[in-house]
RNA sequence: GCCGGGGUGGCGGAAUCGGCAGACGCACGGGACUUAAAAUCCCGGGCCUUGCAAAGGGCGUGUGGGUUCAAGUCCCACCCUCGGCACCA
C-alpha cells in the first residue's frame, strides 16, 4: 500500500466538505478553543512546527470525534527582523519574503494533513490586523498603560535596536546572541508592572499549567516583601529612600551605597576634594559592559565625601558609589549592611569600612573581627536599641512601623519584572500611532484615522540605529490632530510580541471592521481550552498574552481574565547528537521531504511514537522504519479481514483486548500519551495477528481500529472507514466507547507470593472467595517445599490480584 | 544560593490507586522463505549465578536509611542531572 498516494484524496475530501468550520458561537458545554501557538513564517515548515501542529490537529480530530464544537485556526506572526534581513540580502520587499513563505507552508501544512479552519486566518503584518494593534495601543494609552519615558534600555548592536527585558538572555539579545548595551533613549513602554501582583496571583489558578513555566514566571515577575527606609542627606536633609527586605539589619548600617548611573552620584560631590574621582570613577564604570559589570565578586566604589543620617541613631553614614547596586532595581541606593549582606561584606572589607552585628544566631555570639563572611540567616537581634532581643521577623515589623510613624518609611512591596519596552527601531512591524507636535506634544492618532499604514516602495532597510521610516517623509510629515501644525509621526514600531500577545482573540471574530473582535463572539469561545506549544516563551509570550487579557478584560471586551485553561509544552526536536536543528549546521529534517518520501501518517506516526510529547525527540530515521512497518502491517491485516467471509465468532480474548484497547486509547488522548495510545494499537494489533482475527468479526473490530487510529494517521483511516461501506467522513463518526463488561475476565490469574516475593501462580473464577484462594495457594507444590516447617504467619489476600504468604 | 523538572535494560520508554518492574517499539543476535538480496515471518534477550539439559537461586528502578505483608511508586537524608532566576539589597 502507497500511503502517500491516498492522502491528496482525502485532504481534498475534507476540505469540500468543510470538516474543520466552526461555528461562530458554538454550544456552551460543548466548546473546544483548540489553540496552537502560530508561526514566524521564516521559510517552509520544520520539523519542530510538524510535532506542534500535529499534536494539535490529533486533539481536533479526537475531540470532534467526542462531540465537540472544536476550533482549530491558525495564523501567521508575520512581522519581524528576519524579512528585513532577507529585503537586504536578497532584494525582495518584506511583504512579498513574508507572503511567498505563508504560501509555501500553508500548502505543506495541508499535505501534512493538519486540519485547521482556514477562514480564521490571521496574518499580523497586513493592516487589517495590525490596525488593532494600535487601536489597543490607544486604549491602553488613555489608561496610563503606554507611556513614553527616558530611561537606560537595552540595545542590540547587531539588530540595532531596543529589546525588551525579557527579550535579554544572559545579557545577549534572544534572536542574534549578540552582547546587548546600555543606551539612554526615549521610548514606548507598556505598564506591564502594574499587573505584577495579577500576573503573579493568578498564576495559583492555572491549574491546567506545567508547574515549571508557572515557576518561570514567578522567577520572573520576582515579588519580595521588605521596606523603604528613608535615610536624610546631611545637611540638607535632602530623602534618599533605600529599599530593604532585611529592616531588622537597620541598626548595622555602616555606610549606603548608590548606584552610578543614579543622578545624585553626579552631583553628590560637587565642589569637594573627592569630585574628580567620583567623576572618573562614574564614567570609567558606565563603560564598561553590563555583563563584566554583573559578574558577581568584585565590587568597587568610591566615597563621595558626604554623609547621610540613620533614621533610627541619628548617626552620620558614610555615602559611597557602589558599582554592584543596580541602578533599575528598588531606588537605586542601598543600605551597607556588611554583617549580614555578603554583598556588603566584600565592599566593606575592601574598603575598611566598619562591620557591626547586630543579628545573631540561637545562642551563639558573633564577633565583627573575626567575621569570615556575612550572616545572612534571621536570628536574635542585638545592638539595636529599643529592638536589641526581638527575633528577626518581630523586629521587621516593629522597625518598619516605627519608621512608619516616624514618616520615615514604610512597608514595601518590590518586583524584579520592569515595564514591557515594546518601541523597536525597524520598519518591519506596526507604526505606533503617536504623533510628536512641538506645540501640542504626544497626540494619539484618532480612532478614524487607523490604521497608519506602513509605507510602501522603495525604502532603504540597512539598520542605521534609527527607524528607516525616519528618512520617509511622506509618512512622517503630518498635520497636527489638534492643532493642524505641521508635526511628525512616532517613527518607530511596535514589539512583534504585541502582535501575538491577542491574535488569539482575533481568529473569534477575524473579518470585524468595527472592533478587534466582537465581545459576544469572545465570551463564547474563551477561554481557550488548550495551548500547544513550545517552552522557550516561558517569561515571553505566555506572559504577555496573559497581560493583555486582563488589560482587554478591564476594559470590558473580554469576560475572562486568564486567557488559557490548560497548557501544553511540546518538545523540541533534535538531531541525533541532541543539537538544535538549523539551517547553518545543516541537520534540519524537513517534513515536506518526509512526506514525498514516506507521506505524512507514516510521519506523524514516527513523530507521536518517538518520545513522550512533552520530552525532547533526538531524530533518527530508525523512527520512520518503524512506522512504516506497523502501519503496512495494519494495513495487511485490515485488507486479509476484508477479504475473508467465514469465522464469525467473536473470541473472548481479542474482544477483551479490544474494548481494553479503547478504554487506554481514550484515556492517553486524555492526558496527552500519544506514545502509550500508539503502543495500545499495537498491541491490539499483535493480537489480532496472533489469534487470526477474520472475517464479520474482524471488519467491526477495524472499523473501531480505524476510528481509534484516526487522530494519528487520519488518511489511512478515512481509507479503511470507506473500504468498510461508510459514506461520510470517520472524523463525523462517535468516538468508541468500551464495554466495561468486555474487560472482566472469567479466569483470573492470581500471583502467589512468599514473603513478598512471586513465587507461583494460580488462575481461580472469577469473584472466587479469599477462602478458596488460600487453601489453593497453599495447596501449590512450590509454596508447600518453600514452607517446609516454616510457621505461616500470616496471609494476605488482595481479590483479584494476589496473595502474599508470611512465615518466619 | 533560591525555585522547578528529572534519574528505570544498549536506546526511546511503560508500569494511571502501594500489589508480577521492563508493556510497546528501536537497535542487536539466531532462524525460516529466497539462487541471492530486499521485504516478510518465527525465536531470543535486565544483570549475576547453579545445571549437560529440563529447571532453579540471588541481585536489580541514582545512593543510604525508614514505613509496610508488599516500595520504581510513600517518608527522611544525600548525590547527580536538566531548566529558570540571580550583585534584585
Amino acid at each position: 500500500m502507497n500511503f502517500k498516494e491516498i492522502e491528496p484524496k482525502w485532504q481534498k475530501f475534507w476540505e469540500n466538505k468543510g470538516l474543520f468550520k466552526a461555528p461562530s458561537e458554538p454550544i456552551p458545554d460543548k466548546k473546544y478553543y483548540n489553540l496552537v501557538m502560530f508561526a514566524y513564517p521564516s521559510g517552509d515548515i520544520h520539523i519542530g512546527h510538524f510535532r506542534n501542529y500535529t499534536i494539535g490537529d490529533a486533539l481536533a480530530r479526537y475531540k470532534k470525534m467526542r462531540g465537540f464544537d472544536v476550533l482549530h485556526p491558525f495564523g501567521w506572526d508575520a512581522f519581524g527582523l528576519p524579512a528585513e534581513e532577507a529585503a537586504i540580502k536578497h532584494g525582495i520587499h518584506p511583504r512579498e519574503w513574508t507572503l511567498n513563505n505563508i504560501e509555501v507552508s500553508r500548502v505543506t501544512l495541508k499535505r501534512l494533513g493538519i486540519g485547521y479552519d482556514w477562514d480564521r486566518e490571521v496574518i499580523t503584518c497586513l493592516p487589517d490586523y495590525y490596525r488593532w494593534n494600535q487601536w489597543i495601543f490607544l486604549k491602553m494609552f488613555e489608561k496610563g498603560l503606554a507611556y513614553q519615558a527616558e530611561s537606560l534600555v537595552n540595545w542590540c548592536p547587531h539588530c540595532k535596536t531596543v529589546l525588551a527585558n525579557e527579550q535579554v538572555e544572559d545579557g545577549a539579545c534572544w534572536r542574534c546572541h549578540q552582547e546587548v548595551t546600555r543606551k539612554n533613549l526615549v521610548q514606548w513602554f507598556f505598564k506591564i508592572t502594574e499587573y505584577a501582583d495579577r500576573l503573579l496571583q493568578d498564576l495559583d489558578r492555572l491549574e491546567g499549567w506545567p508547574e515549571r513555566v508557572k515557576a518561570m514566571q514567578r522567577n520572573w515577575i520576582g515579588r519580595s516583601e521588605g521596606a523603604r527606609v528613608i535615610f536624610k542627606l546631611d545637611p540638607e536633609r535632602t530623602e534618599l529612600p533605600v529599599y530593604t527586605t532585611r529592616p531588622d539589619t537597620l541598626f548595622g548600617v555602616t555606610f549606603i551605597s548608590i548606584a552610578p548611573e543614579h543622578p545624585l552620584s553626579k552631583t553628590l560631590s560637587k565642589g569637594l576634594p573627592e569630585e574628580k574621582m567620583v567623576n572618573d570613577f562614574i564614567e570609567s564604570t558606565l563603560r564598561r559592559t553590563e555583563r563584566d559589570r554583573t559578574a558577581q565578586g568584585e565590587k568597587n566604589g568610591v566615597f563621595t565625601g558626604r554623609y547621610a543620617l540613620h533614621p533610627m541613631t541619628g548617626e552620620k553614614i558614610p555615602l559611597w558609589i557602589g558599582d554592584y547596586v543596580l541602578a533599575g532595581y528598588g531606588t537605586g541606593i542601598v543600605m551597607g549592611v556588611p554583617a549580614h549582606d555578603q554583598r556588603d561584606f566584600i565592599f566593606a572589607k575592601k574598603y575598611s569600612l566598619p562591620i557591626k552585628v547586630v543579628v545573631e544566631p540561637h545562642s551563639q555570639e558573633l564577633n565583627a573581627l573575626e567575621l569570615k563572611e556575612a550572616y545572612e540567616a534571621y536570628g536574635t537581634m542585638v545592638n539595636s536599641g529599643p529592638f536589641t532581643g526581638f527575633f528577626s521577623f518581630d523586629g521587621i515589623k516593629a522597625i518598619t512601623e516605627m519608621l512608619k510613624e516616624k514618616g520615615l518609611g514604610d512597608f514595601e512591596v518590590r518586583f524584579k519584572i520592569r515595564d514591557w519596552l515594546i518601541s523597536r527601531q525597524r520598519y518591519w512591524g506596526t507604526p505606533i500611532p503617536m504623533i510628536h507636535c512641538e506645540k501640542c506634544g504626544v497626540v494619539p492618532v484618532p480612532y478614524e484615522d487607523l490604521p497608519v499604514k506602513l509605507p510602501e516602495g522603495k525604502i532603504d532597510f540597512i539598520p542605521k540605529g534609527r527607524s528607516p521610516l525616519e528618512d520617509v517623509p511622506t509618512f512622517i510629515e503630518v498635520t497636527c490632530p489638534k492643532c493642524k501644525q505641521k508635526a511628525k509621526r512616532d517613527p518607530d514600531t511596535m514589539d512583534t510580541f504585541v502582535d501575538s500577545s491577542w491574535y488569539f482573540l482575533r481568529y473569534l471574530d477575524p473579518k470585524n471592521e468595527k472592533l478587534p473582535f466582537d465581545p459576544k463572539k469572545a465570551n463564547a469561545w474563551m477561554p481557550v481550552d488548550q495551548y500547544t506549544g513550545g517552552i522557550e516563551h516561558a517569561t515571553l509570550h505566555l506572559l504577555y498574552f496573559r497581560f493583555f487579557t486582563k488589560v482587554l478584560h478591564d476594559l470590558g471586551y473580554v469576560r475572562i481574565d486568564e486567557p488559557v485553561v490548560r497548557l501544553f509544552n511540546h518538545g523540541m526536536v533534535s538531531d541525533s547528537q541532541g543539537e538544535k536543528m538549523s539551517k547553518s549546521k545543516g541537520n534540519t529534517v524537513s517534513p515536506s521531504d518526509l512526506i514525498a518520501q514516506v507521506g505524512a501518517d507514516v510521519t506523524r506516526i514516527a513523530v507521536f511514537f518517538a518520545a513522550p510529547a512533552e520530552k525532547e525527540i533526538l531524530w533518527s530515521e530508525d523512527g520512520i522504519g518503524g512506522a512504516e512497518r506497523f502501519l503496512n502491517r495494519v494495513w495487511r491485516f485490515f485488507e486479509s479481514a476484508l477479504e475473508q467471509n467465514e469465522g464469525e465468532e467473536r473470541p473472548e480474548k481479542v474482544w477483551r483486548k479490544l474494548h481494553q484497547t479503547i478504554k487506554r486509547v481514550t484515556e492517553d488522548m486524555e492526558r496527552f500519551s500519544f506514545h502509550t495510545a500508539i503502543a495500545a494499537l499495537m498491541e491490539l494489533l499483535n493480537v489480532l495477528e496472533e489469534e487470526k482475527s477474520k472475517g464479520k468479526f474482524a471488519r467491526s473490530v477495524m472499523a473501531i481500529y480505524a476510528q481509534l487510529i484516526s487522530p494519528f494517521t487520519p488518511h489511512i483511516a478515512e481509507e479503511m472507514w470507506e473500504k468498510l461501506g461508510n459514506k461520510s467522513s470517520v472524523f463525523q463518526s462517535e468516538w468508541p466507547s468500551y464495554d466495561p463488561k468486555a474487560l472482566e475476565e472469567s479466569e483470573i490469574e492470581i500471583v502467589i507470593q512468599v514473603n513478598g516475593k512471586v513465587r507461583d501462580h494460580l488462575t481461580v473464577a472469577k469473584g472466587a472467595k479469599e477462602e478458596e484462594i488460600k487453601l489453593k495457594a497453599l495447596d501449590s507444590p512450590k509454596v508447600k517445599n518453600l514452607i517446609g516447617d516454616k510457621e505461616l504467619k500470616k496471609i494476605i489476600v488482595v481479590p483479584e490480584k494476589l496473595v502474599n504468604l508470611v512465615v518466619q
